[in-house]
RNA sequence: GCUCCCAUAGCUCAGCUGGAUAGAGCAUCAGAUUUCUAAUCUGAGGGUCACUGGUUCGAAUCCAGUUGGGAGUACCA
């Protein structure tokens, strides 16, 4: 926000008392204060080694004779300075090209972001979890792209391993050639009950192991894992895979291609894309050779014991095995190569991952080892570690059977944002595209639910809060839109002109609009810095509530309002329009015209 | 054991580099609708910002410690 008066004071500053004056910024005076804007003299001071109250003071007199300026008071060291309307909209929105344009940053800040995100396991469907994954990276790529950046997303499905394995072996005992197909079930859902099958079935087996030897009474499953009989097959289909076993690949292929067909409509649904998608089956090897080559380098070393090891108490972490003394991979190993290969394949400036805050200590590792390599992209390599979702149960628990599966979760909310669709048309006609709405408003509803809050916050879903849209809602901002496009329609055939006289535009709600409007490029560019949703979530909410308290106050359309003053206020409502739907798009929610 | 994160209204969450009397939504109570779409708006009640000390003109915010919660700490992924 340039305010001319305030550029005028600095300048006025700068002469008077011969020093260079820094930008002066304007803060949105608090609604129980006479002002519209806030000159905190404090902070000031600081920079000039002035006295506050003084500056204040000098503020005041300078600001009162100035033309854009109303009013001033001083309280303590905090000049409250009111306005003219011209001022303050000429200042922040009159301008939509010019307004828009600043959420961009400068062309040299501008960097090439690769994301991953999303990065499911084959064996199951997608629950809230992923929802809150899949939410952010698409929320973010589009932030990021909207103040500039070139942003490149990607997915690392999680296709192999004993988990998948597991998959695969209940499907050959218990699935007597069904398919997806043939029993009508999502392939997600069909193979992740063979999944669960196989729990079922381990449990089973462990507990007549236990049975035979009373002696193992205390042992966990996942110890006696390897001494049942299904666990030992898993094992050998594991092995088999990685040898290649035609019958073993083909199975893996076929379940697979069932899993990814769920996954893929459960993205369109979302609205999830990515550019590429790496498979691990794929990329599981990699690695090993640069490992070779850090050793060369000295950056890793070999252990008396021969395995391969790299020291980190320089970065304060941890001794990290990234070579077995078999000379296997671990999982490190592979996300070093897979990091490689990505760099390679889309040349980024910077990388994010999007992952969940368990992972933390890894990743930090995994940037440490990057940088010790040398790779001159190691130091922009970020990892958007956020928190779980719980229920107000506690954790999600699939042996509890408290998993809220994502599919599910969107039936449920597309039904009821039908159920109040119909509610307000009451026995008329309903839509042609009742359909669309109801899932515009599902879908804005679980996004904004998830996005609204600081990605590493563990945070709760309480599914009796998510079916309401009352309040702190996607759909409360999609119907500021409606409501918007609703007038927006009807003075469409009005005459329109050019000129906008934004003077007219006096009243208080009327220049809080325009000051709340101004704030979005800075929210923006900020969240898109902090690679945090929740700001711009909470600043929508803002502009919304700003918007419907002035939809109260300031009539628009209503038969007694001069046409002049009516097509401001039109004009300024678009930028609201224009504004929130830009904001909701970076979330990747989408707005109505009508609900 | 060690490391990291968290603690703000009954509940869920905001609170930017320290700045005015700590905010919003939900819930509770009281109002507003011959509508520009009430999925809305207005008002009320509700707080020892976990605790203790420190830095500062000024601390929810910074520092140290205490308590309580979560996560991580493998030749697992």
């Amino acid at each position: 926000m340039k305010f001319t008066c305030l550029l005028d004071l600095a300048s006025h500053w700068a002469s008077e008392k011969g020093v260079d004056v820094p930008q002066l910024v304007a803060e949105i005076c608090p609604a129980d204060k006479p002002g519209d804007i806030t000159l905190n003299c404090f902070r000031i001071a600081k920079g000039l080694r002035s006295n506050p109250m003084q500056l204040a003071q000098g503020a005041q007199e300078f600001l009162e004779a100035h033309q854009d300026v109303e009013s001033v008071e001083v309280e303590k060291a905090f000049v409250n300075i009111i306005l003219t309307p011209k001022a303050t909209h000429e200042a922040t929105v009159a301008d939509a090209e010019a307004f828009f344009e600043s959420v961009k940053l400068p062309e040299a800040e501008r960097l090439n972001y690769l994301i991953e995100y999303s990065a499911p396991n084959t064996n199951k469907p997608l629950h809230l979890g992923h929802l809150r994954n899949n939410a952010l990276g698409m929320a973010l790529v589009e932030i990021l792209k909207k103040v500039g950046h070139e942003v490149h997303p990607v997915n690392l499905v999680n296709d192999r391993g004993i988990h998948i394995c597991r998959s695969m072996e209940a499907y050959k005992r218990f699935g007597n050639g069904e398919t997806p197909e043939s029993t009508g079930v999502k392939g997600d859902h069909f193979v992740g009950s063979f999944y669960v099958k196989y729990a079922q079935e381990l449990e089973l087996q462990v507990k007549a192991l236990k049975e035979d030897e009373p002696g193992l009474a205390e042992q966990s499953t996942d110890k006696l894992f390897l001494q049942t009989e299904i666990g030992q097959a898993t094992q050998r289909m594991l092995i088999d895979w990685e040898n290649r076993v035609p019958e073993v690949i083909e199975l893996w292929e076929l379940m697979n291609s069932w899993v990814l067909a769920g996954f893929n409509q459960t993205y369109d649904r979302m609205g999830v894309y990515f550019d590429k998608c790496y498979m691990e089956s794929e990329t599981y090897k990699l690695g090993k050779d640069i490992i070779d080559v850090g050793l060369e380098k000295g950056v890793f070393y070999k252990r008396e014991d021969g395995a391969t090891e790299i020291d980190l108490k320089k970065y304060k972490l941890d001794k990290k095995v990234v070579l077995r003394s078999d000379g296997t991979s671990v999982y490190i190993t592979q996300d070093i190569g897979t990091t490689i290969l990505k760099a390679d394949d889309f040349n980024p400036d910077a990388m994010v991952w999007v992952v969940g805050d368990e992972q933390i200590y890894h990743f930090k590792v995994l940037f440490a080892i990057l940088k010790e390599l040398g790779y001159e992209w190691a130091d922009k390599l970020y990892h958007l570690a956020y928190g779980m979702v719980n229920l107000p149960s506690g954790r999600m628990k699939s042996r509890e059977g408290t998993v809220v599966d994502a599919d599910n979760l969107f039936d449920e909310l597309h039904e009821l944002a039908k159920a109040e669709i119909r509610k307000r048309f009451n026995g008329q006609e309903l839509p042609a595209d009742l359909e669309h709405r109801a899932e515009v408003i599902a879908q804005g509803a679980i996004k904004f639910m998830l996005l609204k809050v600081n990605p590493k916050t563990t945070m709760m879903f309480d599914p009796e809060a998510a079916v309401k849209f009352e309040g702190d809602t996607g759909a409360y901002l999609q119907y500021v839109c409606a409501r918007i496009a609703s007038m927006l329609r009807k003075a469409s055939d009005s005459e329109v002109t050019d000129y906008v006289d934004w003077a007219l535009l006096n009243h208080k709600k009327e220049k809080e609009l325009s000051l709340c409007l101004a704030r979005y490029p800075q929210v923006i560019q900020k969240a898109a810095q902090d690679k945090d949703t929740g700001q711009l979530g909470t600043y929508l909410l803002d502009l919304g509530k700003a918007f419907n308290g002035f939809y109260h106050d300031c009539p628009v359309l209503k038969s007694d309002v001069d046409p002049s003053l009516r097509r401001a206020r039109l004009e300024l409502s678009d930028r609201v329009f224009t504004t929130l739907k830009d904001g909701l798009n970076a979330l990747t929610i989408d707005t109505l015209e009508s609900m």
